[in-house]
DNA sequence: TCTGGGGTCCTAGGACCC
DNA sequence: TCTGGGGTCCTAGGACCC
């Protein structure tokens, strides 16, 4: 068996676990953001949907308590919780921050208990620790157990014996089914499968014949047969860094627009700093006010994790993709081919000394941030002069010093 | 749902090879 | 070369997830 573990309204239920005061009210996460990440079931009562504006929000629902996301509660908060799992089972695959699978086969026999009791203790003791509530689903297959923890909620706890298997199957639609997303669905639904069952319930030859290779793997999972299985092993590597931000309503000022670009690369190779990853691969992106993307992406001639090497290759690429006259939403980087940073890179020339001495400038821009807070020295390229749109408070915050922008060009500092 | 931010994996098709 | 068959690798973009 498979269980699997979700937190229910999690980051919002983070900040009521610490803030008592808070139980029984709408609370919605997502300040910063100026859109609803998380909020919490009496938020949801009153009406507030994933991704509503904060502005409705208010509207909706003048009491409501708006906070900004604090990742760092939910991390320690979610670090606990799986550390509660494996006192029951030593197999967790840490799936998300606030979701977790693992492996109970013969679980029940070890401790001598029945599932539903042991699954009941397990849940009483993450609320009883954490103060935050959680769904729990068991099944033969991880796609079974993730539909099982989703079908009550909150504090649900769902068991799907393989012979009760085809019966759930058909209360359950198929749009909600782990892996079955916007493009999917319409599809199946176009086909006359309603529920997972009607999915479940085609034969092997249609599928092959009609479907690719996730939506036959679901398939079989569905059916109790287990493909996907639980990853214990801890985390891979990560592949890519991504910062992204919108500007809306859009600009069509390249100034601006590169600024903000540059921003985005700043907060991504402070973020590889921080995880020891250097890129060997950047790609760029520019979103238009109607929601398309321009991409472009270049490899670069030695891994880094230094802005100024990046926005060379940044510029580049911008080049290409920006289109006058357009108007923008928003823009992004990502750095891909990651490699850890201290495996020392010779470029093309041998030479191991590039770089050095802008290194030695971001690892004191970088003490200088822990020190003072975000933002606190940036790159003149970042600089905002042209900036329509004010500043978000959240960057305002906590910085004694205020804005300082530092030219750097080539290695002079 | 006039729609944020951060990820991973799959696949079709082109380039290139024998 | 009005010309077959088979294979690998790479990449762009799609789809999905939280």
């Amino acid at each position: 068996m498979i269980l699997h573990i979700d937190g229910d309204a999690f980051f919002a239920s983070c900040e009521v676990a610490i803030n008592p005061a808070l139980r029984g009210k709408p609370v919605i996460i997502g300040r910063e953001r100026g859109i609803a990440t998380a909020f919490t079931y009496e938020a949801k009562a009153r009406g507030v949907s994933r991704g509503m504006l904060m502005h409705q929000i208010r509207q909706l629902c003048p009491d409501a308590v708006i906070l900004p996301g604090n990742f760092r509660l939910y991390g320690i908060l979610s670090h606990r919780m799986f550390a509660i799992v494996r006192r029951y089972s030593d197999k967790v695959e840490e799936y998300s921050i606030d979701e977790c699978f693992a492996d109970f086969a013969g679980i029940d026999k070890a401790l001598g208990r029945p599932f539903p009791e042991i699954l009941k203790s397990l849940q009483d003791d993450l609320y009883r620790e954490l103060g935050v509530t959680f769904s729990l689903g068991l099944a033969d297959t991880k796609v079974l157990a993730k539909i099982a923890s989703k079908w009550k909620k909150p504090r649900g706890i769902t068991i799907i014996l393989p012979e009760e298997r085809e019966e759930f199957l058909k209360k359950f639609p198929i749009e909600k089914v782990w892996g079955i997303g916007r493009r999917t669905s319409p599809i199946l639904l176009g086909r006359g499968m309603k529920t997972a069952y009607d999915f479940a319930s085609q034969t092997e030859e249609y599928m092959k014949k009609n479907f690719a290779e996730p939506q036959t793997e679901l398939w079989h999972e569905l059916r109790g047969k287990r493909l996907f299985r639980v990853h214990a092993e801890g985390r891979d590597a990560q592949k890519s860094i991504q910062k992204t931000r919108s500007f809306p309503p859009g600009t069509t000022d390249s100034g601006f627009l590169f600024a903000e670009l540059s921003r985005n690369i700043e907060r991504a190779c402070h973020r590889a700093r921080r995880h020891r990853l250097a890129a060997r691969e950047i790609s760029i992106f520019l979103k238009t006010k109607d929601f398309r993307y321009h991409t472009a992406d270049a490899k670069l001639p030695y891994s880094t994790t230094l802005p100024l090497e990046i926005l060379s290759a940044a510029k580049n690429l911008f080049r290409k993709i920006y289109q006058p006259g357009t108007t923008y939403r928003a823009s992004g980087i990502t750095l891909r081919n990651l490699i850890p940073s201290d495996v020392l890179q010779l470029d093309f020339f041998g030479s191991a000394e590039r770089g050095e001495k802008n290194k030695g400038l971001f690892r004191s821009i970088d003490r200088l941030e822990a020190k003072f807070g975000r933002r606190t020295v940036h790159l003149a390229s970042s600089m905002e002069g042209k900036n329509p749109y004010r500043p978000r408070e959240s960057e305002e915050e906590g910085n004694p010093i205020g804005r300082m922008a530092v030219p750097i060009i080539g290695e002079v500092c």
